[in-house]
DNA sequence: CTGTATTGTGAATATTTTTTGTAATTATAT
DNA sequence: ATATAATTACAAAAAATATTCACAATACAG
């Protein structure tokens, strides 16, 4: 989920370091905030761009628990709570105050990682899942659908599972049997140059792209987006 | 959330006992099983009811790993997998196939019932939730009825389930198989051709808007409002 | 540069899949 | 039990797609 922006809450600069270095890892944009209030003046800034929110609970001047009720008076912004272990009857009073997610300290990176981005995941869409993105070729595999910079472009089963393979194996060198073993049936025993018309007809609805499906002479055809 | 049903996955029957007593409370349905294998059994069999599974990770036969990736093969039902502390690399591995929720044993049941009933209002919204609009077609949930532009449609039940089935996963393409596992009986041997006597009649009733029920030539249908 | 092997292309043909109308069956209500 | 509606089955017609083929274009080895 890169490109979205998390505001990190805490007092600490040292926890606000760590977390940030690890999403920026992922690409995601980190706002700080050093208390409460701050997180309050900060989110009333840029409600449009912060994604998520970590929040912890334990803070000068305003806690975490009073940020919280602030924020959720008029937004619905997914927000993770850090606390201390074992913080049992805090755990249950924020679940009702819309919190999404608790992580205790001391916690992984990896798992603070992996909690936002299933957060983000479920809020926001897929995303990661189902499209990809090759040079302005975008192919959606739960639509089945096939862009090229912008535009939808139909294709057929043939010619959209072709195209999948090949980029699939972006880069790879695919001769027609592995072709033909992989994108037809196992019982095909039709003619290899099948293979060839759709390259063809591929070829031409992908427009000027076309030219990443490259003839490797003698075998086959290869992905390659340069 | 009183009503929802939900599955209890655990080999220890003292754990699903305590499990399904404060959940009971709560008044959710509980159905339980005591193995991977039969989990997959009772879901295939409940599928419409169940709206969450907590799954023990550690099982004899068939483990909650194996258990999950099955299910989610066709089903985005929420799934809370209770592991032993402490296990960081199987939660990041989960995450990835849509675990919505870990709860670490030994747990204080009020935090799995806190964590249950956040979920389920998540997913499900704030009670049965109702009235969802899609380019026009308006789908009530709860009193079962269809509005084209404004203008009430009878459907007939499998029309309405097959709509609704197609609705609630906008843009994504849908093969016959995995619509007749999810909108028709799972002992149902009949023609898939069926299907698409519904989909003729659901086209007809949905006017000009029918035509948002995309063919996917060699797979199957796809809702889809451009 | 030339000959040969390989790939590209467009059109004809074959095949597959979907649509549609209708009929048969099954469930539901009166 | 009968009527009515819903669901399912089937098959011909229509539409879309896949395949083949013949020839043109191209690449490459010598």
């Amino acid at each position: 989920m890169k490109g979205m922006t998390v505001l990190i809450v805490d007092d600490e600069s040292r926890m606000r370091k760590l977390i940030k270095d690890f999403l920026k890892q992922k690409e995601y944009n980190i706002l700080e905030a050093e208390d409460g209030e701050k997180a309050i003046q900060v989110f009333n800034q840029e409600k449009d761009k912060i994604k998520l929110i970590l929040l912890d609970v334990m803070m000068p001047k305003l806690d975490g628990w009073s940020v919280l009720r602030q924020i959720r008076q008029d937004s619905k912004v997914p927000i993770i709570m850090l606390t201390a272990r074992g913080e049992e009857q805090d755990e249950l009073f924020g679940f009702e105050l819309g919190v999404d997610e608790y992580i205790a300290k001391p916690f992984s990176p990896k798992i603070l990682v992996a909690r936002v981005d299933a957060i983000l995941k479920r809020v926001y869409g897929e995303d990661g899942n189902s499209k990809k993105d090759f040079a302005g070729i975008v192919i959606d595999n739960e639509g089945r659908t096939v862009e090229v910079d912008g535009k939808s472009v139909e294709m057929s089963l043939r010619e959209y599972e072709l195209l999948k393979y090949l980029v699939d194996n972006e880069n790879i060198a695919l001769s027609r049997d592995k072709i033909l073993n992989n994108v037809w049936n196992y019982d095909y025993y039709g003619d290899s140059r099948t293979i060839d018309s759709h390259i063809k007809k591929i070829r031409h609805k992908l427009g000027k792209k076309g030219k990443y499906i490259k003839t490797i002479r003698g075998i086959g055809y290869k992905f390659e987006t340069k």
